[in-house]
DNA sequence: CTTGCAATTTGGATCGATCCAAATTATCCG
DNA sequence: CGGATAATTTGGATCGATCCAAATTGCAAG
């Protein structure tokens, strides 16, 4: 009993039908007698069947394993962490499952996991791409077929479908409400020069700069890793400046409260003496001291979407690539300094 | 190509072999001659074949599955995310995948997703109970002879293997930590009363009041929902009192924060006017203003060492229960108040 | 040039479910 | 009641790999 495990056959015996008849039963066949269904389904309670999906699987069709591949490049941030929980939710409720892993920003490790989740038979893939991330790495996958959804990072050149937040928007947005609110020189703190996000949060910096009536200076962009001991040296930097900026947008909110360490570390005080935005809104963002001021990206509203997208193309048949945008919104808090700012400072 | 997929038996022959010797290769038998398995590899990368572990399952014991499931409670908490990130590290080097699946401390959730992830083959399990769980929910499992290990939370009565941690030594030492620092009014706050956890820290709360020859004082323990907002009203009972305590260990992180909005809602600064030690150690302890003296319990390891576990019985063959503890260790920062708490407050 | 033994290779049977064509049973109607 | 029609049920064949007993090959010794 505990290892020789009940199969059809063994309920067919019970029930006094064939093993073709429980397999319509399993599968809600209207075709079936309700009295027998009754009956089978009985036994089965009665034996503790459980059904074996990957005997099933063995003779359907790849895409009907209701299991789908769900990679994430770091899941200790709490960003990706929402994320996995909205795919989760609406994963579930199509009553599949998801083998999730995290990469931690290896791409080996990444292609090892996305090679194992093929072998285990997943009909989809919902992947955050670690850094690096090229057309290549899912090549197989799409050329096999596969529905592949790529989230929060862009790969270059792969034909599969995306879902971004709108990121030149949302820095366009923290631009134009630093400007309204009087700031002239208006720092960009953080990032990776190298990626997508960047380029794209950063055109909407310059975009925003521009549709102020500033001048871009590109003396003003301080970019590095999008941590927040990283942001805190940036801050340093761009303070040690002879024209100093009266206030920034940062590339995630981390580098924004790297922001806060370092100016503190040089006796300011943030949203009082230097006007910050972040992006992101991560949980802390809400209450942190002074809150911070951001561009909300609802990560698990993201995630949703994306498993919504990638079940359709699932279900679908065929996939074809499709790229989503969504949207983001400004939250305006304290550290924008909104009737805090000391007045002296103001250049305009 | 797309859809027709590449088998052993499509490699057999284009490698002018027999399956036979493509299942030898494929599981890396020594019976295999040298040349032919080269070949044979050549031609599978050639070919873009790909391992169907579905079918080599059905002819396997279950037990090789390589798929363990895991259950979390609460993804969107830090805590739990570690964890995952922990039990995934060991997995992915141990070339297995990991259903992953968020119950949102809903036990139907819980119930279905393990029923799912059985019918997918999994050869074990790592959960943090869905709060109310009883053995009869892991009943079906352990009598099916699945290795079953939970984590965090104990699941009284089921004959599964737990992991937690120290619970009792980490209060024991949080209270004997406020004691030696001159507090005799030490509060108690947070936790649902039914709840395994809640006991045994309350226990260590009060075997350290006991140790530390004060007495133990009922009123002074205020148990509330382990959350932010509910730590804030817990401490206002607290302070409403007549015979204030000066100080209090909280069942959690989160609850500890909410002391502090507590507080400062009554114009107290916490680590300054009154002393809190919190428990578990999230990462905002270390950059909350004041910094949070708080047990640190590490949860990345607890994942590791749960898989650990797991995967040992898994391998084993046959899983008999075993409760393992994790050690806690008291992290001492700013809000016990070492060093900045005003003389006048204290008692002796 | 056999024989003996180790080294390789191989053809079916098998795992647990699904699918399909065909068989069986039930129901209806003139 | 016979025959048509609808409603149910059923026995292989099948999915893609593994396992096992048996066959084949290679090679050195006699």
């Amino acid at each position: 009993m505990a290892n020789g495990r009940v199969t059809v056959i063994d309920i067919a015996k019970a029930a006094g039908v064939s093993k073709s008849t429980v397999s319509l039963v399993l599968q809600g066949s209207p075709l079936v007698n309700e009295g027998t269904r009754t009956k089978v389904n009985a036994v089965m309670r009665d034996l503790g069947y459980v059904y074996n999906r990957g005997a099933a699987n063995l003779r359907q069709s790849s895409a009907k394993s209701k299991i789908i591949g769900v990679v994430v490049n770091d899941l200790t941030n709490s960003f990706f962490a929402e994320l996995a929980v909205g795919i989760d939710l609406v994963v579930q409720d199509a009553g599949f499952v998801q083998f999730l892993a995290n990469t931690s920003e290896s791409l080996d490790r990444q292609t090892e996991v996305i090679a194992s989740m093929r072998e285990h038979g997943i009909s989809g893939l919902v992947v955050s791409p670690a850094r690096g991330s090229r057309a290549i790495n899912f090549k197989a996958l799409v050329s096999a077929g596969m529905p592949v959804v790529a989230v929060v990072r862009p790969v270059p050149g792969a034909k599969v479908s995306s879902l971004m937040s709108d990121n030149h928007t949302g820095m366009f947005a923290a631009v134009e409400h630093l400007a309204k609110l009087g700031h002239t020189r208006i720092a960009f703190f953080g990032g990776f020069e190298d990626t997508a996000i960047f380029q794209e949060r950063l055109a909407g910096y310059r975009d925003g700069i521009a549709a102020a009536g500033l001048g871009y200076d590109e003396g003003l962009v301080f970019a590095c890793a999008p941590s927040r001991a990283e942001g805190a040296k940036a801050v340093a930097r761009a303070m040690a400046a002879d024209d100093r900026p009266t206030g920034g947008v940062c590339f995630n909110d981390a580098v924004a409260f790297g922001v806060y360490d370092g100016l503190r570390a040089r006796r300011l005080e943030p949203g009082v003496d230097f006007a910050i935005v972040g992006f992101d809104d991560v949980i802390e963002a809400g209450t942190s001291v002074p809150a911070l001021t951001t561009i909300a990206v609802d990560p698990q509203g993201m995630g949703r979407r994306a498993a919504q997208l990638l079940l359709k193309q699932i279900n679908a048949g065929k996939a074809e690539a499709e790229a989503v945008v969504t949207p983001v919104r400004l939250v305006v808090r304290e550290s924008c300094g909104v009737n805090r700012m000391k007045p002296g400072r103001r250049s305009a």
